[in-house]
DNA sequence: AAGACTAATCGTAATATTGCGATACGATAA
DNA sequence: TTATCGTATCGCAATATTACGATTAGTCTT
C-alpha cells in the first residue's frame, strides 16, 4: 500500500486535497511568491532565487505547471513563468469556500 | 534526499506548505467536511464514514490533530472529535491572505 | 473478573515525494 | 559547424506518506 484511495472519496474531496498537495512543498510556495511579487514574467531567475539544484528547481515548476497554478512561455533561449490568474483564483475560490463552511463552528469539546 | 530542505525557506513559507500539507489528502477532507457538516461532537462514527480500515483513519485523525485543526476529548469509551475553530480561522486567514497578494494579477505570458 | 467495544500505537509493505548528478535537447553566439 | 547557455528529463538514492493487520490500552457491561 501507500497509495491513496482515491475512488473511496468525492471528486471535490479529491480535487481539493490536489490543490492542497500542489502547495505542500516551501519551495513551491517560495517560486509562487516570487512570480506574485514580481508580478510578471520571470525568465530564468529562478534557480538562483531558490537554492535548490536546477534539476530539482525544474521539476518543481513542472508540478506547479501540471496544477495549471503557473504558465511557461518559451522566450527564446530561457522560459518565462508567470502566475496563471484563472486558476489562481479558482483555487482562491474552492479554497475559500472550504473554509467558510465553517464561519459560526461551536467549539464543543 | 527525500526530505524537504526547509531550511532554504522563510518560516512562513514552511508554515504555509505545511498547513497545505495538512489538508493534502482526501481522507482529512472529508473527515474536516463531516465535522463541519455535523458542527458538534461527532463520536466514533467515522471509521464508518470513511471506508478506510480504523487503522488509517487514526493515523488522519492523529495528523489532524498535530495540525491543530481538530481536537478529541475522551467520552467514556469513545472519543469525540471536533473542529478547533481558532486554527480553523488561523488557517482560513493565512490561506486566504496567501491567495489575495495577488489580485490584479497580469497575465503576461 | 471476564468479555465486548473503541481507539491508539506498532510493525511492516507499498507507493509517493524530494533532491540531485548526468544527460539530452533546443536556441543563441562565435 | 561548434561551443555555450538555459532548461527538461532520466535514473537513482533517501526520505515521507499511506494503508492495514495485529496488538495494546482503556472503558463499559455483565
Amino acid at each position: 500500500m501507500g497509495a491513496t484511495k482515491s475512488d473511496l472519496f468525492t471528486k471535490q474531496q479529491n480535487d481539493i486535497a490536489n490543490m492542497a498537495k500542489a502547495l505542500a512543498h516551501p519551495a513551491r510556495i517560495a517560486i509562487l511568491q516570487y512570480l506574485v511579487k514580481k508580478n510578471a514574467c520571470v525568465c530564468g531567475d529562478l534557480v538562483e532565487e531558490l537554492g535548490l539544484a536546477q534539476a530539482t528547481t525544474s521539476q518543481h515548476l513542472k508540478e506547479l505547471k501540471i496544477a495549471g497554478l503557473i504558465q511557461g512561455t518559451i522566450e527564446g533561449a530561457s522560459v518565462c513563468y508567470c502566475i496563471n490568474p484563472k486558476v489562481w483564483n479558482q483555487y482562491h475560490k474552492i479554497l475559500g469556500t472550504f473554509f467558510t463552511e465553517v464561519q459560526d463552528i461551536k467549539s464543543c469539546c
